[in-house]
DNA sequence: TGAATACATGAGCGCATATTCATATAAAGC
DNA sequence: GCTTTATATGAATATGCGCTCATGTATTCA
């Protein structure tokens, strides 16, 4: 938000009270927020980490459970499952040299099923 | 999904039941709504894209109001709005040389909600 | 101790994508 | 008709990202 404004300043339109411009300022304000709730669906924007997702919904597995499942090699979804570690989406726990993977709060099905809702409009 | 299965394959840990691994694989036989979620999520992957949605739940505006509210350019803006009107999300009315968007459906603030619910945790 | 297995990770490649720049279209006013 | 304003869009560039390949670490077993 540091470019300096061209000429398109002039152009809010007449729908567009004060009231609401400053209400959105006031949102637009806050950018944390944005970039935080982008940096999280960036993270659903991928088939490869939705299905690992709705696999472990289905039960806990390890990392070879997955690759198996998926038809993708264990470097792919291990790459794939640190970001899901790192968007604290998955959680996980090792029991000798297998590490189980399983997800880590429920959010995860209640956007999932947004998202459904949208697609099957 | 057209790889070939490596050693991995043997793989399957004792955790994993049979009907579970056969309730996951029926899963993922149907490929084409995995993408269709991902390609959802990656447009709402992008914090520009988030704060265009974030305005127009305020209120329905114009190309260039959003452009100033977002201190972006005009272009930056439309490329992004074709973006959204190809996932369904916004919709738009023109009105002489002025386009006016809004957000087309209600799925847009759950998605949102549930995003900010996990974020906030 | 040495081999095998499960997983993690860094480097590199190929591809997607967000922005800018230049330009096109279209409506409004002179 | 010409100019200005609002928007759309193609090309180009730069950045990000997913996968593979090679390798490292940790654990188990012989």
């Amino acid at each position: 938000m540091k470019m300096e404004l061209g000429p398109i300043e002039k152009c809010i339109s007449d729908v567009i009270h004060e009231d609401v411009v400053n209400k959105v300022k006031e949102k637009m304000h806050d950018e944390q927020i944005f970039y935080e709730l982008a940096e999280l669906f960036k993270v659903f924007g991928d088939s490869t980490r939705i299905k690992i997702l709705w696999a472990l919904d289905e039960a806990e597995m390890c990392v070879c459970d997955i690759a198996s499942l998926l038809s993708m090699s264990q470097s792919a979804i291990s790459h794939q499952l640190r970001v899901l570690r790192q968007a604290n989406l998955v959680k996980n726990r090792k029991e000798g040299k297998v590490v189980y993977y399983s997800l880590s709060d429920e959010h995860v099905k209640l956007i999932f099923n947004q998202g459904l809702a949208h697609v099957n409009e």
